[in-house]
DNA sequence: CCAGATGTAGCGCATCGCGCGACAGAGGAC
DNA sequence: GTCCTCTGTCGCGCGATGCGCTACATCTGG
């Protein structure tokens, strides 16, 4: 995404990026490895230097922890008691806070 | 949300609820009180006891996240070069990943 | 040959989520 | 009054993690 795609359109090497972003040469590239996880400050400067918005990269970077979260937990999960909620209080929560 | 909407209905306890999330009694009094994050095996937790998704929960934080990102940040990013990325290639990778 | 970019590895630091022990307060049962 | 439970908060220690830094090897163009 950040490399093949928006880093060549920009004319920035990693290097220049790094500069940039105001952060460490190895930072980004650890995060372009996917060896570091693209906090939330990263995204906001991610945002400011190409103009894709934050939350962008953040919902990339939230569906693979949660990924990884639901199969590190998978056997402890089970064992969790799932409650059945009123559908018409679940879609009310749900639909106050804009996520469809 | 939690405290006021869902643990009533499910008639469970605060103590109750961190023993079925099997966590400790504290850390959910720590994420009721907003001085904890909720992490994504939280999330997946909260999902399984009560059925509203994960990404709910961590959509709730992210954009609590990202709030103090830039406003933390605010300084810092106004010194980040704002580049011009074209539309057909904004779009084209926004939407390539479902999020609108 | 050499300068600059790249990719990776290790070290140290600061932060943070978490479990645990401990505390004080509120409310119900006997 | 006494006990018990739940509650909310505090501090401690542990492990994980993002980050900057130094250092190394590699490749490429002048």
């Amino acid at each position: 995404m950040l490399r093949n795609r928006v880093l060549p359109e920009l004319r920035l090497t990693v290097t220049q990026a790094a500069q940039e972003l105001a952060i460490a040469r190895q930072t980004l590239h650890r995060v372009l490895a996917g060896k570091a996880a693209v906090t939330p400050e990263m995204a906001a400067r991610l945002a400011r230097l190409c103009g894709i918005p934050s939350h962008f990269w953040l919902d990339l970077q939230l569906a693979h922890d949660l990924w990884h979260a639901q199969h590190a937990l998978a056997d402890t999960l089970d064992r969790i008691p799932a409650h059945a909620l009123p559908d018409t209080l679940k879609t009310d929560i749900l639909t106050r806070h804009g996520r469809t």
